[in-house]
DNA sequence: CTGCCTGCAAATGCTTTGCATCTCG
DNA sequence: CGAGATGCAAAGCATTTGCAGGCAG
């Protein structure tokens, strides 16, 4: 929590009881959470907050690069709180919906190169790979 | 077009005006369309189609793989003409827009060990680089 | 003929926005 | 106090769907 309330500091933003609520939501549960799923989880720990405002806030934590924003076709976005630095690339599964994080230094270094010889400034990623799980082989 | 047309036969789906202008336009551009294009291009050619047929046959396209669904984060879907079984990826520059594809053989053998210890089927793949191009540094 | 397709318009569903009001600092 | 935040409801948009009439095979 502090992060943010430093964050927010930097950019001479107010730290404000919404915003504190949402940033741990997502701090709390390491989860790929749609706007839908915060407001629920909201409402469960008592805060009745405008669905406008999760949004709102959502996207300032992207932009604040606390949270990272993920699409994984299912018509709407999920957040996850951005741990550290570290990039996470995902694996799908169609049939049960299921995602996989996974992050494999050799694809870093490819991936590197790639944007290295391309004289292309990489300032996000997203690999996603759509298939069968192990499970449901 | 003959492969639009075997692959309808094979399913047993009516082979249509519409579906073959659509699927012309995608042929012959090689571009990431929008749906919104697909039916602006049609219009130049003096095909009157509802939008709703140019949703339903680029899904169509889709799910008979001779087209591919990209969604480089605009608001809105595109869809390209798969070429051959290759994949591509992209790199997308934020403030210009432009799309580069690539493909590199180090990334598919990378990525292809990533799956196979994960016991995963892959099916598709969405790797998009976002980030700042060459001219726009 | 018969089933699948098309068009149109209406409906969806996520996300954004306008505006009056309130809060943080 | 004043800038920015919040809530609500309305607006926006891409995409989907229902249904009556058409077309391919």
């Amino acid at each position: 929590m502090e992060v943010l309330r430093g964050e927010l500091r930097e950019h001479e933003l107010p730290f404000t009881h919404q915003r504190e609520a949402i940033a741990r939501v997502l701090f709390e549960t390491n989860q790929h959470l749609s706007a839908d799923e915060v407001e629920t989880e909201l409402l469960d720990r008592d805060h009745q907050i405008g669905k406008a405002t999760v949004y709102r806030t959502l996207a300032l934590l992207v932009e604040l690069g606390l949270a990272t924003e993920h699409d994984f076709d299912e018509g709407f976005r999920r957040y996850q709180m951005t741990v550290g630095a570290a990039q996470y690339d995902h694996l799908i599964c169609t049939v049960c919906g299921d995602v996989t994080q996974f992050r494999e230094e050799a694809l870093e270094s490819v991936l590197e190169s790639i944007v290295r010889s391309a004289g292309f400034e990489p300032i996000t990623r997203q690999i996603k790979i759509f298939g069968t799980c192990r499970d449901c082989t």
